[in-house]
DNA sequence: AAGTGGTCTAGACCACACA
DNA sequence: GTGTGGTCTAGACCACTTT
């Protein structure tokens, strides 16, 4: 096996499994080979192997399923999205993915603050989004959202009918970007000129406003987002362990 | 060993010894027997005392020292604790735990709005408790915090010295109640004359409300609390997978 | 040197999913 | 029924801390 020979068997498994998922040598939602297979190839113990998926497991980028395997988890968007939303107008049931209007794409100089955000790695040039998202017609969230270039360069190109109303799985089918975890920071806002028309609110009403860094598996930062919900059809719901 | 028999004996085992250090038969920052020890003691094998403490340790209630033991761990809930606050004043490093005022305790019949946080186990009356968070001086968040009753009757006879800056010890400590989870929903809300006292804001002026369930491993709710945060120092910071 | 947790193996049996 | 992950045992050896 590969990796550092001073780690124990059961941390470099762990790495070249989880290089496996970043790869797509392994695809989301696929199962993984068998535990005893996974053990026999790489010539350690089920004991080892499990001790690896475990932690994996835990890092969420694997998930148990008994009786049937271990699948590379999707990442549960929905978490991510619903949370969002006020979810008590959602009486209608059922799974509505709101709308989704991109407004601007360009291509600038990342702002000095971004770039404090994507740390080290940050390039000198970034792709903006503006994106509207709307529920029931009513808008109530306006994303400003950073991408590196020219690594997203791709992204300018891209028809809005193909990226739809969702970017994480853009994210990882053209650019190979697995999301594994989001931070966010939430704070209040007084809407500027840009939010206040796109939310339909008044100027300097308050807003919330979340700060999101994406990370992939690496810790790498895929992109800064921040966002302007309006305060009387906003919610923002978690769950900490 | 106690505990349903249908659950695995690692689980078992597990709740055995988190009573242990809830009822401080074990103390904070002493060390457990060895893990040899607790296997025979419990008749099961040193894997499967490993696999409780791990879950333990997971959990945040022990700690390994290679070497050396397994020790109670003094509970620091940062987590929990560092999230309502503006990170960056405290730039002057070190973990300083804010300051905590108890403004009142009372016996009230609970109200139905808080009912349906408990869900089913609601009980009729409620300790409602008004405390204030404050940073360098600096009021930050007013909580309102509801407590069932009769089960925390003893929280009016506690004095404040004992109750200290965190609530959650002493959940622990005196009610036997473990907090493993919180689910926190966000929004906007507008200070009432309550709020404006305290936090020293402008009636209206908008806060951030942060209402927490407060779960227990059975996924029993301790306690709900509504808190409301000074818009221009409030943040909240969070990490999902 | 003695004692503790950390890694790893080999193998048994159970619980569940799926065809 | 077959295959998968889940639990559990018994025991070897290693790495680290403490005396």
């Amino acid at each position: 096996m590969r990796g550092d020979p001073r780690l124990p068997l059961y941390a470099r498994l762990r790495d070249e499994l989880a290089s496996k998922v970043a790869s797509q040598t392994w695809s989301a939602g696929t199962s993984i080979p068998p535990e005893h297979e996974l053990a026999s190839e790489n010539g350690v113990s089920v004991h080892t192997v499990r001790k690896a998926v475990d932690q994996l497991v835990t890092e969420g980028l694997l998930e148990r399923r008994q009786g049937s395997g271990t699948y590379v988890r999707r990442p549960s968007f929905d978490g991510s999205l619903f949370r969002w939303f006020n979810f008590e107008d959602a009486s209608a049931g059922g799974r509505i993915v709101p709308e989704s209007r991109l407004l601007s794409r360009e291509l600038l100089e990342m702002p000095a603050e971004v770039k404090d955000k994507f740390g080290p790695d940050a390039t000198d040039k970034t792709v903006r989004v503006l994106r509207l998202r709307l529920w029931s017609k009513v808008p109530i969230v306006l994303e400003e959202i950073f991408l590196p270039y020219p690594r997203y360069a791709d992204f300018f190109d891209m028809n809005e009918a193909d990226i739809g109303p969702l970017l994480y799985p853009v994210y990882e089918q053209h650019f190979g970007d697995f999301v594994t975890s989001v931070e966010d920071e939430i704070s209040i806002g007084f809407a500027n000129d840009t939010v206040a028309q796109h939310l339909g609110v008044g100027l300097n009403d308050p807003t919330i406003v979340v700060e999101r860094s994406t990370l992939a598996v690496d810790g790498r930062t895929i992109e800064w987002r921040r966002a302007h919900g309006r305060a009387d059809r906003f919610r923002y719901k978690v769950s900490l362990k």
